[in-house]
This record gives structure tokens, sequence and C-alpha cells, in this order.
DNA sequence: AAACATTTGTCCGTATGTATA
DNA sequence: ATATACATACGGACAAATGTT
């Protein structure tokens, strides 16, 4: 086994990284509730850490929109409502339609083997009712393409919305969501369009893969 | 004058925002140039605090991809070079594209009748050749449309972007860029599409409004 | 109205990791 | 290879701000 020799090893991660993750993990999942107020010297506390790297680990949640802190008063999860669902996804159709315009340029065959690969597995997932499965299937046959794109703007505001959609799901559905039939004729549809070149089809394509589901959540919610 | 009843105080701005704030402005206009080592005791001192709201910055800086943090290594500004101009004025394009096309829904009267006295006042500093006057009107000007989207995630990323896009103007032409006759033209065109509600001009012409002046800025450059 | 309780913000000392001699 | 220098990561105490009694 080839162990490339800049390995700079496992870049030891840090209490903060740590709580970061932890912390979004449990936001996305409803472990801790919008609205949940946070006392970071709970969390500091019952993550074995001080408040130094739960402070920090907040402010970048805070960037990213899921806390939000009021300085001498509280830092609280931030309230969702079924009209966020109409707010995320565009941006992030968006971003991918321009994601898949720009992989049209730098796209290559091994890409083009695991967007097939990736799609296979998902059909199966599908068809044996795995949502879970399904759902982390889906995310990694887009990001094939965004890493394709060659672009971190798009790539890092791309997985940030990502994080948001999971979230809306798990809060407003408790589960994973049954993926509808339809994504995988799409995404066969993306796969022939990049072999044709077909920019146009691309771009539609990718917006449908994101606004018909987004469709599709918003009449589920109460 | 009226003043709104919660007017919460004047958020008495923090020694992290304030440092925040500060480091950003000493990066975009080349006072801390790409590749430079910010030592945060350094920098805790030159700004009077000490070295926690330092940190805290720095940390938001690097989310916000203007600075490269090593652990126990060194902090850095990012790199730039001039590819990065094609790579954040596109997601640029594509955000402010759906921020008009969401706008066309909610957009009312004082919006519009701002974006008409921004223009106005736009022409005018572009006449006058005071082409940081003009910068800061041709900002002002997508903001209203940004803000007639009233999308928060479409808003806080095109903020960045323009920073990001703020910075490789600075660091490239070390003055501000003399922004070109067709931008008035373009707005006014935008102005005029609002007004009949023609979503396809409003997305094809902020486009445009944005790529148009990256091949500009790209082609200047060495 | 003023003192109190709570929570966030800041300071600074120390530990840990990285690169160089 | 080991030690040393340096920068970042973390911890805990203190200060400031906010809302309440």
């Amino acid at each position: 086994m080839p162990i490339p020799k800049n390995f700079h090893s496992p870049a030891q991660v840090t209490a903060r990284d740590r709580t970061y993750s932890q912390l979004q993990r449990w936001m996305i999942d409803g472990t801790l509730q919008p609205g949940e107020k946070l006392n970071d010297g709970e969390l500091a506390e019952a993550l074995g850490v001080s408040r130094t790297p739960v402070r920090e680990a907040l402010q970048l949640l805070e960037v990213q929109g899921f806390v939000e802190m009021h300085r001498g008063r509280d830092t609280r999860v931030t309230l969702i409502d079924k009209e966020d669902i109409l707010k995320v996804y565009p941006p992030l159709a968006a971003l991918e339609a321009l994601a898949g315009e720009l992989a049209l340029g730098t796209i290559d065959p091994e890409h083009m083997e695991r967007l097939r690969c990736i799609n296979a597995d998902f059909a199966q997932a599908v068809r044996e009712h795995q949502p879970f499965q399904a759902m982390e299937l889906d995310e990694q046959f887009h990001n094939v393409i965004v890493d394709a794109a060659e672009n971190p703007y798009v790539a890092s505001y791309i997985s940030m919305l990502q994080m948001h959609i999971r979230r809306l799901k798990y809060v407003f559905l408790k589960q994973p969501v049954s993926i509808a039939q339809e994504s995988i004729a799409e995404h066969n549809a993306i796969i022939a369009a990049f072999e044709h070149g077909d920019a146009d089809t691309v771009t539609r394509m990718l917006r449908q893969n994101w606004l018909r589901p987004m469709k599709e959540l918003y009449s589920i919610i109460v």
C-alpha cells in the first residue's frame, strides 16, 4: 500500500473542529432543536472541552446561519419554517447549474465513470427502499459535478446549502425522505447531456433535479 | 425624527467585530498583501486588543477565504492570481440573476425609485470620472435588487463574493477601475425589464452586467 | 431605581504542535 | 536524532453587558 510522502499527518483534528462538527450534526438531526438556547459553558462541559473551542465553533455556525448570537443575552439555534424550503433550494439549483456549465469544459472520463457508478448504486438504493443510502448517493452524484467544476467558491457554498437542506429534511420529516423515481432518470439525462456537451440540457436538468424535490418537500409539510 | 421602539441599542460593536472589519479592509485594500504572514500577537498589539478577538476574527476570515490558517505553523493572507477573476464572477452573476428572478415577484415602487435614483447618480459619477464613487453606486444598485429578492441565503453569499471582487480589483489595479459606459445602459435595461416583468431580460442582463466587467478586468491584467 | 443573576466578551498564561538548526 | 524556537490551540479567570427582581 503506497503512502504519499507528503502525508502531512492527519492534521490532528482540533477541539474546535470536533466541537463544530458535533454541534452541526446535532442541529441537523434535531438533537438541538430550532430555537433552543445554547449555553457555551454547558456545551463545553458536555463535550469535555473548555469554552474557547465551543465559542469558536458557535461563531462559525453563526456565519453559516445555524445559530444566532446575541451579545450579552443568549445564543440560540436559528428558527426555521416551511418557507425556508423555498429560500434554500433555488440558490443551490442556480449554483449547481453553474457548476454543470463549468464542468462541461473540465469533466474527464473518470468523472463520467463515477457518475454512472454512483447513479447505479443510487437506483439500487431507491429500488430497495433505503432512503438514507439514497440521499447520500444523491449528494455524492452532485458532488462529482461540483468537483469537476473546480471552483472553490461554488463548492463551499453548495456544501453549506446542502447542510441546511439536510436540517430542513430532518426537522420537518423526522426521518430521511424517500426519494422519487424521477431522480434516476434525471441523473441519466444529465450524464447523457455531459457526453453530448449539451450545455442547455445540463443546466436545465440540474435545476430541475433540485427544484422538483423542493416542491415535493414543500407540499408534504403541513 | 421617529425612532423605532425596538431599537436594540447601537448593538455595541465588539472588539472582534472591529478587528474583523479592520483586517478585512486591510486585505481588500492591499495593506495586508496576499501571502503575508499574520501574527495574532502583533495584530492584537497593533489594534489594541488581546489575542482572542484577533483569533476569532481570523477564523471568520478563514471561512470566507481571505486567510489560511495552518495549525501550529502560520496564518497567511490567501494568495490570489489572475484566474481567480474567472472563478469569483460567475457564481456572483448566477446568484444575481436568481436574485433578479426572485425580485420580480416582490419588488415595489420604492425599490424602483431607488434603482432609478442610484443609476442617475451612477451615470453622473461615471461622467465626472469618479471611479470610486461609481463603484460604490454600482454596488448599491445591485444591492437594491438583492434586498428586494428577500432571500438571506442569496444575500449573504453575494456580499461575500463582492468583498472578494473588491480585493481582486484593488490588488491587481492598485486603484479603483474606471467603470465602462455600458453599465449605465445595462442598468436602464434592467430597470425597464423589471417594469415589464420580463424575467428573461432581467436575468440575462444581470448576468451580462457582471460577466462583461469580468472579461474587461481579466484582459487588463498582465 | 438599583442591585442581582446570568450570559457573553476579553484577557493572558500555558500546553501542544511544527519546522529548523 | 534531539533540542530549540516559534506560532497556534486551549483553558480558566475576570470584565462587561443585558434583563430582571
